[in-house]
DNA sequence: GTCTATATTTGGATAGAC
DNA sequence: GTCTATCCAAATATAGAC
């Protein structure tokens, strides 16, 4: 799974063969079928598990913190290392192999994906009663996932000396809180 | 080239068969290949031309108004509305089928798009001279691409009551400026 | 659990008539 | 400029031996 996280990423899904998952882990393509039903099993599986643990991540990630706008910091910080650290790959597939993804398959996933959602929503709602945000908290969720989604295209951690910390601070720089 | 864009937008390219692209436009498979040598061909003449188009509405709509927060509110706008109004399904093509593109092909299209992105770095440049925003342009046009290019997954201007010019209220209100 | 071999389908592209 | 017919390559999935 972590093979084809990287290669959905780097082809998508779609330009990736099974023979490209099967050479991957150094067998060959009909022994892929013994663990995976069809290929398209193996781009759900590689959705579910990165869901689960980015939910687990991001819920000790604003339990650790106590102002909401620490909470929101975390989140952030926890969304830019999943999708630009080591699970990136994975998320990256999440965000853009989306449409890849069955119908019926992609109402499974996205319940999983309303638990993490309403974390951040709750965070958001907070900053907005308390009169630290202007904007509508579902619009700003939104709008961050895209930006946050986006970093995976162009940041480049190696270069520019812009760190993951460094990057998170720009976000919050950028925001009106 | 405008069936062309809406299917590669609800299918995704690789998804998208020549056959389904000869039937929307009411010939046969074969016909196509005499307007256009390739399959690729017909999906970069779609971002060509659609980056053509944007570049001139933005530069229009900067110089429409004088002060730089103005001119950065225009482009949001005109970003919304490209990517959400009529030109909107060659816009996603742009932002989501980009690796599809071979690498060729890559190198001639953004030679296009960076004019248009030198547009939104001169006024955000700006805006941070003046002391208005306190991050960095680059990143912050970035994240700008991101957030505006994912509302083309969730904004629905029939529902909900929201406009696209109370979404660029909403973009403004969120940021730091 | 993996292999080899292959069935079957699909899709990009071409040829040549009209 | 479009049609029909078809080539050819690639890709998912299966069968059965080891």
């Amino acid at each position: 799974m972590r093979e084809a996280a990287r290669l959905f990423r780097d082809k998508g899904y779609e330009r990736t063969t099974v023979r490209d998952l099967a050479a991957a882990v150094g067998i060959q393509s009909g022994s892929l079928f013994h663990h995976f039903r069809t290929k398209e099993d193996i781009l759900k599986a590689v959705m579910v598990e990165t869901i689960r643990l980015n939910t687990a991540l991001m819920e000790a990630a604003v339990e650790a913190v106590d102002a909401p706008r620490e909470k929101l910091r975390a989140l952030v910080r926890v969304e830019l290392e999943s999708i630009n650290g080591q699970t990136g790959e994975a998320m990256a597939v999440l965000v853009f192999e989306w449409r890849s993804l069955s119908a019926d398959s992609q109402a499974e996933v996205l319940k999983l994906r309303d638990i993490y959602e309403a974390l951040w929503l709750e965070v958001l709602g907070t900053l907005r009663k308390q009169g630290d945000l202007q904007a509508d908290p579902f619009v700003v969720r939104r709008m961050l996932t895209g930006a946050l989604s986006w970093t995976v295209t162009w940041y480049k951690p190696e270069r520019g000396g812009l760190t993951l910390d460094g990057l998170t601070d720009q976000v919050m720089a950028m925001m009106n809180l």
